[in-house]
RNA sequence: GGACGGCUAGCUCAGUUGGUUAGAGCGACUGGUUUACACCCAGUAGGUCACAGGUUCGAGUCCUGUGCCGUCCA
């Protein structure tokens, strides 16, 4: 073995070798338990980026533990089309070519954009290969492969049917750039320094009588066609029924009163624009108003706003409009004014409220979908997120399906040629073309992208297809185990997946009715959702493009190896909460895997292993006899960590799995128990017991890492000649318990007492080690002691004797009844010791050291004296808890006593 | 405006029904080529647990309020 471990050529053998071996492949198996997750899908042209690494890890971690387990696993892996992020980059590259889609066509650009999909596209499954990601690639999906747009279509066609799908002419939310509707999740807001604007408007029955409104949105003005005031405010007496002159494109619109008006903003009256305004919109309803759209899709100004002003940008028209209202005399006062501003999520400009025709989803099986969460049907990790989940639910609006985009799901709804498209008579909706094709035309419109992802879970397993579903196993498969994911898209994915679950798996179920309990459980599409959190670089940012803060996950691979990263990124993702990425951590994911390496390449160097085939045999080379304290110890303390790891798994605490491990690994294994090993190794009685120790334990560090770092642990595995040279991949580190069963073949039974006489033991090295340390005698191997204790102290010391001396670097223990004079001591729990300096010692600096120690011991003390002296806490505390306090006081005055002794011995 | 989360050592974070003297890793400092590992080992220093009240025998932990940072919704 290599001095150092060099990740490169191992994971990507090692890969290669699993792909070949079909471990990867999620096959149905009556005789095991499933268990099955879909991948949140990438957008098909994207890379990997830190948010990737970390959710796929966590993945990746539950479908190898859960094969481990002998479970029959599948982790579904695909991609989305990305709708408008995919089509506007299409579009980008053919601008610099100097072409735009409707030169193309419809079927030409779609053509491009395939072509263009197929160049750019699936850069990530090699990404999330070389990080290791046990997907079952052959089963790799695309939202727009033929069996899953064929899903996507047919669902809309069920929906139409079931009456939840319904065409409407409506204000949505419009994308000037992106050229679409949008639903309401895609339209971010945020705040702005916006300025408000009060305009005079002359009443027309008293020339020279003016009213005065508020607006941020002076351009719209032309488009105003009345003025509403609350009817309760009192303000403005006598104006009902009259009417005010339009400041530009001058008209005479009427004065309306509406309860929606807020009576304390601004100046309490409001402009009615009902076609730029979703308030206005209804508004306009009610009283019956017209509508007057002056923007063009782009957000230019129509001939509607007049000439002075068609054609213009909408932000420049704001300016002007202001300039010439103020000529006119008719801009009172301008202040600037806080409000939040819609923004497209993928543009990043503004939205334009716009009344327009579409397509909309009335969301099926709400209720079940708050009862699958609020009853525990789905838990969420961590908790907290079912409050968001259902807050959304509580206030959930119509979905705006439609998007004015070519790259996507065409709307699978027909019109007759020439007719009207708004009479209902006149359409056909179904998963086929009219039989009469010539004389229809399709919707031109596609399917939102979510529209399409929201069947995950169903249409990945071959729904709606019998045979399909047969063949992938969906009865076997679904509901899925659990779903990894961001807390960002808990509305955009999460809960609508639940939605079409509960709508779509089984057989159909009126609308007005309400599925059971049991329905619900059979239909729910996942059974747990794991939240990861964000991943923000050192200053706490949001990792970004733009911002140019995102390390790339390749690199880092190529620097620290798979397994670093995965360790590193593991180490330091929190249940939950936000990341801070430091590229530190990833080193020390690293030096964790060399530190791995090297304790295995200990291992090889110090001899051969018998028999590592199954665990038993290794238990059999254990000569109970040889069996020392530590290695009684170190086997306890294995069988806690595996009990602890199952636990922990549990809950979904990954970074506290991997810190069980890694301080079982590290600090247990690697600093005492391979330390305390090295002279025991030296003598032939010794040596195959304590090997056999070692063997145990590297082997179940192995399994139990290997869901982590799952490179280099089946390398080690193979090297150390576990399991006959099979994968890694088929065992499980077990239960704690299962493991004590095990030892039992060899007639060993371990008394938890071993684990605190040995902490003591590790402690007193630890004092030890201080007492050298600070007089500058770390590296001398002879350093001699005198020790004061009791008899069962001593005989403990005395039992222990060897490891001591051979951690502490002493010579020798030498146990005595009266403090020694002159000498540095320190208190331990197991007694006094004083280090035997046989040249002279600065008493000044020990006598300050331990005067330290006694007014430290002083104020522990008089703390728990107090506690003790008051009746109430002797009286209501819980008796182990007195007691606790009792011995403990009993402990640190013995502590204080004796350092005093060493105190006065220094005199 | 509403909801949620965070504030613990220089940094990043643990701290599970309130209960012994609040922990870890990194960084800092000191020492170290002892038969795996300097991607390592040993040791040392470092904390008014954001602030203010309250409940309790006892509060980092529970309650109320305040502040700052962040996220989501309106």
């Amino acid at each position: 073995m290599e001095k150092a471990y060099s990740p490169q050529e191992v994971e990507n053998r090692l890969y290669q070798k699993w792909l070949n071996d079909n471990c990867f492949s999620g096959q149905v198996s009556q005789s095991k338990d499933s268990y099955s997750i879909v991948i949140p899908p990438p957008n098909v042209t994207g890379v990997l980026t830190m948010g990737h690494v970390l959710n796929n890890t966590i993945q990746d971690i539950l479908a190898r533990r859960a094969r481990q387990e002998g479970q029959s696993v599948l982790w579904l892996p695909g991609t989305d089309h990305a709708g408008i992020a995919t089509q506007t980059k299409v579009e980008q590259a053919l601008r610099k070519e100097g072409k735009n889609r409707r030169d193309l066509g419809r079927e030409r650009f779609l053509e491009h954009a395939s072509d263009w999909r197929d160049k750019h596209g699936g850069i990530i499954f090699k990404q999330l290969q070389k990080l290791g990601c046990s997907c079952d690639w052959e089963r790799n999906v695309h939202t727009l492969d033929e069996d899953y747009s064929n899903a996507v279509i047919d669902a809309f066609v069920k929906l139409y049917e079931r009456g939840y799908v319904y065409r409407g002419k409506r204000m949505v939310n419009w994308c000037p750039v992106s050229l679409t509707a949008l639903s309401d999740e895609e339209v971010i807001m945020k705040p702005q320094t916006s300025k408000l604007y009060k305009i005079r408007y002359e009443i027309v029955e008293s020339p020279g009588e003016y009213v005065y409104i508020s607006t941020t949105r002076p351009e719209t003005i032309m488009g105003d066609v009345a003025i509403a005031i609350h009817p309760e405010d009192e303000r403005w007496p006598g104006l009902d029924g009259k009417s005010v002159r339009r400041p530009l494109q001058p008209k005479e619109i009427p004065i309306i009163p509406d309860s929606a008006v807020e009576k304390d903003f601004g100046t309490g009256m409001l402009k009615i624009t009902p076609a730029h305004d979703q308030l206005d919109f209804e508004i306009g309803q009610r009283h019956d108003l017209q509508f007057v759209d002056l923007f063009n899709p782009d957000a230019t100004l129509n001939e509607l706003a007049g000439k002075d002003f068609e054609g213009m940008d909408r932000f420049k028209a704001r300016k002007v409009t202001v300039e010439k209202l103020k000529e006119q005399g008719d801009l009172i006062e301008e202040e600037t004014h806080e409000n939040n501003v819609g923004f497209s999520e993928r543009a990043d400009v503004p939205i334009e409220p716009r009344l327009s025709e579409q397509w909309f989803l009335k969301y099926p099986r709400v209720e079940e979908a708050k009862k699958a969460v609020r009853d525990g049907h789905i838990s969420f990790f961590p908790k907290r997120w079912e409050k968001t989940y259902l807050h959304w639910l509580d206030n959930i609006r119509d979905w705006c399906i439609s998007r004015q985009l070519w790259w996507g799901h065409r709307i699978p709804v027909w019109y007759r040629k020439g007719e009207q498209r708004s009479d209902k008579a006149n359409w056909y909706v179904g998963v086929t073309p009219p039989d009469d094709i010539d004389n229809w035309e399709q919707d031109e419109d596609v399917l939102d992208t979510w529209a399409s992802s929201w069947l995950w879970p169903l249409a990945t397993l071959g729904w709606p297809e019998e045979k399909a579903m047969k063949e992938k196993g969906l009865d076997y498969f679904y509901p899925t185990s659990a779903l990894v994911t961001g807390p960002d898209i808990i509305f955009f994915w999460v809960a609508r997946m639940i939605m079409a679950g509960l709508e779509f798996k089984g057989e159909p179920v009126k609308k007005e009715s309400t599925l059971s309990e049991t329905e619900i459980s059979n239909r729910i599409p996942f059974k747990e959702v794991y939240f990861t959190g964000i991943i923000r670089d050192g200053d706490g940012r949001k990792m970004s493009k733009s911002l140019g803060n995102s390390p790339d996950p390749l690199e880092l691979i190529a620097k620290y190896g798979a397994d670093g990263l995965r360790h590193g990124i593991m180490s330091i993702a929190p249940k939950g909460q936000d990341i801070r990425f430091s590229e530190e951590r990833i080193e020390q994911g690293r030096n964790f895997c060399n530190k791995l390496w090297n304790v295995s390449r200990f291992r090889q160097m110090s001899g051969d292993s018998p028999d590592n085939s199954v665990p038993e045999n290794i238990v059999e080379r254990i000569q109970k006899d040889f069996l020392t304290k530590d290695d009684q110890a170190i086997l306890l303390r294995l069988s806690e960590t595996l009990d602890t790891v199952e636990k922990l798994y549990e809950d979904y605490e990954f970074n506290s799995v991997l810190h069980t491990i890694y301080h079982f690994f590290w600090t247990d294994f690697c600093d005492w128990y391979i330390e305390v090993s090295k002279p025991r190794m030296n003598r032939d009685e010794s040596k195959a017991t304590c090997l056999a120790v070692q063997d145990l334990c590297l082997r179940q560090i192995l399994l139990l890492l290997h869901p982590f770092t799952p490179f280099i642990t089946e390398e080690l595995w193979a090297l150390l000649g576990y399991a006959d040279g099979k994968s890694i991949q088929g065992y499980s580190p077990g239960s704690g318990s299962q493991f004590l069963q095990l030892l039992t073949l060899s007639e060993i039974s371990i008394s938890k007492s071993i684990l605190e006489e040995v902490s003591k033991v590790r402690a007193l090295v630890t004092d030890l080690r201080s007492l050298k340390a600070e007089r500058n005698l770390s590296n001398n191997r002879e350093a001699e002691f005198y020790f004061v204790a009791g008899p069962e102290d001593t005989k403990t010391i005395q039992e222990n004797e060897s490891s001591i001396l051979a951690m502490a670097g002493a010579g020798a223990l030498k146990v005595t009844e009266d403090a020694p004079h002159g000498l540095p001591a320190s208190v331990s729990t197991l007694g006094t010791f004083y280090l035997d300096l046989s040249a002279g010692v600065d008493l000044e600096t020990e006598r300050k050291r331990l005067n330290k120690e006694v007014s430290s011991l002083e104020g522990i003390i008089t703390g728990i004296e107090k506690k003790l002296n008051n009746s109430s806490f002797v009286d209501k505390a819980p008796v182990q808890v007195v007691e606790g306090a009792k011995k403990q006081l009993q402990d640190n005055l013995h502590k204080l006593q004796e350092t005093k002794e060493a105190l006065s011995a220094l005199k």
